[in-house]
Formats: C-alpha cells, sequence, structure tokens
DNA sequence: AGTACCACCTGACGGC
DNA sequence: TGCCGTCAGGTGGTAC
C-alpha cells in the first residue's frame, strides 16, 4: 500500500539506480498502467533522454528528463521498481519497462493495475491539477489547522482527504491516530488545540520513522501499530485486543482503551 | 460540504 | 479438488 513514505523510498531508489542513464527503450507490457498518453507517445519523449531529477508530492513520484518533461509514477495499491540487470527476468507483474544504454532496466511493477504512469511538461501543473494539497511534511502547523483541521468530518477521514493533505493513506491514517492517541471517528474540528497540536507532531513523527524505517513493517519502533494490523491481535501500548471498525467503507485498525 | 456506495483490478483465503 | 464469495485499498465517479 504505497503511501508517502514508500513512495519517498522508491524515489531514493530511483535517485540510486535509474539516473543519468540515457534510456534507449519504454516497453508498455500492459497498457491499462498508462493513463492520457499512448505508449509510442511515451516512447517518443522519453528515449533518448536520461532522467535527471526526482521530485515526490504525497503519493505521487515525478521523475523529470533531460527533454523538460516528467515521468509520472502513481504506485496504487501494489506498485513499486525493480532495478536489474539484461540478464535479469523482469519482475512477475511489470507493467512499464524502461531500458538503458547498459543494457539495466527499471521497471514498474504493479499486480493489482490501480497504480499508473503517465506524462507532464510542468510538474507543478500536474500537481495542481489532481487537486493534490500540500505534501504532508512540508505543511507547517498553522496549515494543518486550517487545511485539515478545518473540516467537518470523521478525523480518519480528514487525514485520507489528497485535497487536504497529500501522502496519507488507510495504514498510515491508522497509526498516526494510534500514535496520538485520537480515536479514528472523532469529528476533527472538535480537536481542542492542544490534541490538535499532539496529531500534527504525531502526523510527522510516523511518516519521519517510516522513511527511516524503509517503510518495513519489521523495523518499526516497538509501540507501532502497523505490524499489528489485524482483528484480535494485542495492542502494543496496553495489550488489549486490536479491533477492526469500518469508516467511510475503508477497514480501520485501532485499540478502543488507547485512543479516544 | 458531507456520506455512502460502486467500479477498477488481481490474488489470497475461507467455506463448503 | 475446485468453485465461489469476500477482501485488500487508492482513486474517481455518482447519487443523495
Amino acid at each position: 500500500m504505497p503511501e508517502l513514505p514508500d513512495v519517498e523510498n522508491f524515489r531514493r531508489y530511483m535517485e540510486q539506480h535509474a539516473m543519468k542513464q540515457v534510456v534507449s527503450e519504454v516497453r508498455v507490457t500492459d497498457d491499462r498502467i498508462l493513463a492520457d498518453i499512448s505508449a509510442d507517445q511515451l516512447q517518443e519523449r522519453m528515449a533518448g533522454n536520461q532522467f535527471v531529477s526526482t521530485r515526490r508530492h504525497g503519493k505521487y513520484l515525478l521523475a523529470k528528463m533531460s527533454s523538460g518533461g516528467w515521468a509520472v509514477f502513481h504506485f496504487g495499491m501494489t506498485g513499486f521498481f525493480v532495478y536489474g540487470a539484461s540478464a535479469d527476468v523482469y519482475p512477475k507483474h511489470a507493467r512499464a519497462v524502461f531500458t538503458f544504454e547498459d543494457g539495466h532496466f527499471l521497471a514498474f511493477d504493479c499486480q493489482r493495475l490501480l497504480g499508473r504512469l503517465t506524462w507532464t511538461d510542468t510538474g507543478e501543473d500536474y500537481i495542481a491539477s489532481q487537486k493534490l494539497g500540500p505534501d504532508a511534511l512540508e505543511l507547517d502547523f498553522k496549515s494543518f489547522a486550517d487545511k485539515v483541521a478545518g473540516a467537518r468530518t470523521m478525523v480518519k477521514s480528514a487525514l485520507m482527504n489528497q485535497e487536504r493533505v497529500a501522502g496519507i493513506g488507510n495504514v498510515y491514517s491508522d497509526e498516526i491516530l494510534f500514535q496520538a492517541r485520537i480515536h479514528p471517528k472523532t469529528t476533527i474540528s472538535r480537536l481542542d488545540e492542544d490534541r490538535l497540536e499532539h496529531l500534527y507532531q504525531a502526523l510527522r513523527d510516523v511518516l519521519e520513522t517510516a522513511i527511516e524505517c524503509e517503510a518495513v513493517p519489521e523495523k518499526f519502533p516497538a509501540d507501532y501499530l502497523l505490524p499489528h494490523r489485524s482483528e484480535g491481535d494485542a495492542c502494543p501500548v496496553c495489550g488489549g485486543r486490536i479491533q477492526k471498525i469500518k469508516i467511510s467503507g475503508r477497514t480501520a485498525y485501532m485499540c478502543e482503551k488507547c485512543q479516544t
């Protein structure tokens, strides 16, 4: 479930492996992965160019090419990258593969096809066109209080709304609320200043910690909910049972004793 | 401005 | 053994 920390990880992976090499071919093996562009157009725009820089906004990864345009990746729920040598086999659900002149490749694997690959001439325009709010890690407390906490909706829904703040999905909203000890069904506009500040701090801490842990559940601190996201599991803080509830159709995991 | 529900998509899993 | 329903979840659409 790629959310902000996972995508930040993919961005670093791409920086580490795929930069400053000429793309010789773009092979799209399932064009349902494409949005608003054809495989031919993508090939035309990318072949002969290099990735020169990357940026991330929320759950979107944008990779600038030497031609000046940007390849845009959204990972849906099952997307990830694999960089490999020419002799390596592509990952099982590779939907698009960029081959470099030296024979190495960067594959965009996306089992459930909920991810997207597209193209934009201007990064800023793309972010605006998707109506994305500020990236969750670039949001100061004041904007958070205005943009997110002004909503007359449940706090979990507000955190997950990409127009309010970009980058938080189902899993990390649960973690943030667990760390802040706030019940996910609380109406966010009814939190007092103290609890709101607590929530904001938890948001930052959780996302930064998750990035440090490379979004690998086993590396998370002992008091994190994430490795215990299953009904009836023991709460890592109080030992009580983790509950599974539905919030606007989404599954939320929480500890009723810790979160009020 | 909210909520609720559906569709997209694949694969794992439980029930029978 | 296999078939069928359900679920996972990011996003986007529609109806209320």
